[in-house]
DNA sequence: AATTCTCTGTAACCAATGTTACTGTGGAGT
DNA sequence: ACTCCACAGTAACATTGGTTACAGAGAATT
């Protein structure tokens, strides 16, 4: 039995659930960086996160970027489950935020399971369930927040994520994510440093208080 | 067995399972504007759409709203499908955009067909599928494209789910939709009435060519 | 016909965000 | 030490969208 599959799914599956995914899936590790899905590529497996963290980035015709949300330890991208069943391309990219480890399923399997196991169609909803409401998160942020606001909760939000009070990104980097330009970021990073909220280096943001 | 369940998902389900939905589904209609779901309600039934329109909207904290999607025949709503399975509180307001023909189905038949029969299962994840693409569309439009674009989105797709190209709506009211101001509406469609791409009237507009 | 109300058109102005351009600085590489 | 380069700070300006204010046109009501 794989550990890290007993330590984060166990209490979620079944032990029969947990012994098939031990002898179909297979363990995968991404440094940080990481590309692990491109848009227009077709999915193959199912992804069991169990450590680390993976961004999810939409990008409009003119590559544009746009974050959605981060997937943390326990997740499982549901857009790939939705790509897997309806064997249609993937409409998002991927890419491990810190190194990570997974447990890469077959996607034959997902039919199988979901008949036979009550615990595994559990999961799957729920893991819907959990990314139509970071879609929503993500339409509020947009649709709802100025750009200051936007950014406070990305820095807030990408320091939960990596457990990591200091931000390892340039200006430029941060910008690409939210959509907006370098000096707009710079403009209101100063700021925020202003009221104390943060403190600016190169390359990287400590996150004080805020 | 009613008629518009065997029109509209005959080709979906299996006999037994359109023979399960026809002993426990109510049939309901419903006037145009009808509010069909708030924002907390809980849900206590599944909602299949066999004609007219449903409006999907969400709301932040100081009231203001945003139309996330439209249903059409054929489709149920995912996010109640996500909180009937958590049990949790609608994120959503849900208003009939024309009159609509709706099959409720009770809550607790969905853990069972869910373990039953494929074609359940496949219903369910293909509607999750739609609604996370659905979303990415909304994502797309709000961060991308700049307001007359996202206006002129608005007209076609309202004029294609009603299908009438006539648009029976005041200036505010499509503001409030778009999350806006009347007057940039306003402004915005006088330009369009410019191009010839639209011809307004006090409480209609008639699409010409977009 | 007079009144009232809602809807639309428009101007003037403001705030937020995006763009362009230039500067300085620290680090990496030579 | 010198050069190069990516990164960050900042000013000046343009654009988009939001706000306020007011006028006129229908439609409904009295």
């Amino acid at each position: 039995m794989i550990q890290e599959l007993k330590d984060n799914y166990g209490h979620l599956f079944e032990d029969a659930l947990l012994n098939e995914i031990n002898q179909v899936g297979t363990f995968k590790e991404v440094p940080e960086g990481f590309k692990m899905m491109e848009i227009g590529d077709y999915v193959k497996a199912i992804p069991l996160l169990v450590s680390g963290a993976i961004k999810i980035l939409r990008q409009d015709n003119d590559g544009d970027e746009l974050l959605l949300y981060f997937l943390g330890k326990g997740d499982t991208c549901a857009i790939t489950l939705s790509c897997c069943l309806g064997q249609t391309k993937s409409e998002i990219r991927a890419i491990a935020e810190t190194e990570a480890k997974l447990i890469m399923i077959p996607i034959q399997k997902m039919e199988d399971w979901s008949e036979k196991y009550k615990s595994w169609r559990s999961f799957v909803f729920e893991s819907y369930h959990n990314r139509l409401n970071e879609m929503l998160e993500t339409i509020d942020s947009i649709a709802f927040l100025k750009m200051d606001e936007r950014l406070i909760k990305y820095l807030k939000e990408k320091a939960r994520i990596s457990q990591d009070k200091t931000i390892h990104n340039t200006h430029q980097e941060i910008a690409y994510e939210l959509h907006t330009s370098r000096v707009v970021i710079s403009r209101l990073l100063k700021k925020l440093e202003n009221l104390g909220k943060v403190k600016l280096h190169r390359n990287h943001i400590v996150i004080k208080d805020i």
